[in-house]
DNA sequence: AGCAATTTTATGTTGTACAATTAAGTTGAG
DNA sequence: CTCAACTTAATTGTACAACATAAAATTGCT
């Protein structure tokens, strides 16, 4: 091995272990969504929702760090299992405003366990993970 | 906001980040990757080939924690473009060895910057880096 | 008022991930 | 030893998500 190609060695990326990891937290979760017809981002949707209650795509895909191609259909499908509503703004044609159905808040109560089961299966101490969620944050950051 | 729901909150979870986190980052390889033709994906890949020359699907998968079903058009599509060469084992035809092309390997060449380019662009000091390379490794090693 | 620039969402296409299937090899009962 | 049952490995089909681009509405400049 060449010094010069140290860099481009799988174990010395961060890159790597960092969509590994978020693969593998998603699958993990899998099984729970799935018992309530949703998927990864359909959820992380919905607490948005449940947090807000009626929020325009633009807000929506800040709050998510996800763009408008990704979040119309994933709305369009919450609409379709009647957990959301799709409304233009009456003041502004542009904007889609999406609120939550009194189905979709019911919804809270069957996910409301969610987070104490995959605080189970975490292998990190609640010191390690308070320290990947600050590392993970400060990453974000300058990535507006 | 009622106690019990607040662990459904976007801000207590973990997954959210690192979600996040592992998008933008693949974002921010993408105009680098582009040039040389290549997703992030097949980048990764292609790593394992540059240190392995050839390697069965198999255990690629295990290196990349990727299954069969992701690799195997990631596999067609670097094959169609050269980098590398597919073929059944002799001894077990059920296996299919992949090994690199002298394309392959000279496409390191156009590589060797990318992880360069990439460090400048974060934000974490090198012990924040190291500290979340542990992290990560340690979150991935229950979920085999 | 009219048009260019900007903002916001949707569409089309590609790539990735999962579930089910196919094909090959291995094991073990008779 | 043979064949059925099981295991292993990769592929196919399908669904979802992400990007690039397009379309619609609004804003602001002249």
């Amino acid at each position: 091995m060449e010094d010069r190609f140290e860099g481009l060695r799988l174990k010395n990326q961060i890159c790597f272990p960092l969509y590994a990891c978020s693969r593998e937290v998603i699958k993990r979760y899998r099984p729970f969504l799935s018992k309530l017809d949703l998927t990864y981002t359909q959820y992380i949707a919905m607490m948005v929702f449940w947090e807000e209650k009626e929020i325009s795509v633009k807000e929506l895909g800040a709050r998510l760090l996800l763009d408008s191609g990704t979040l119309t259909p994933v709305l369009k499908s919450l609409e379709a299992k009647g957990y959301v509503e799709r409304h233009r703004s009456t003041e502004d044609e542009r904007v889609l405003l999406v609120n939550i159905t009194p189905e979709g808040e019911a919804l809270r109560e069957k996910a409301v366990d969610i987070p104490v089961e995959m605080g189970k299966c975490s292998s990190l101490s609640p010191e390690e993970a308070a320290e990947l969620y600050r590392l993970l944050y400060k990453l974000l950051e300058i990535e507006q």
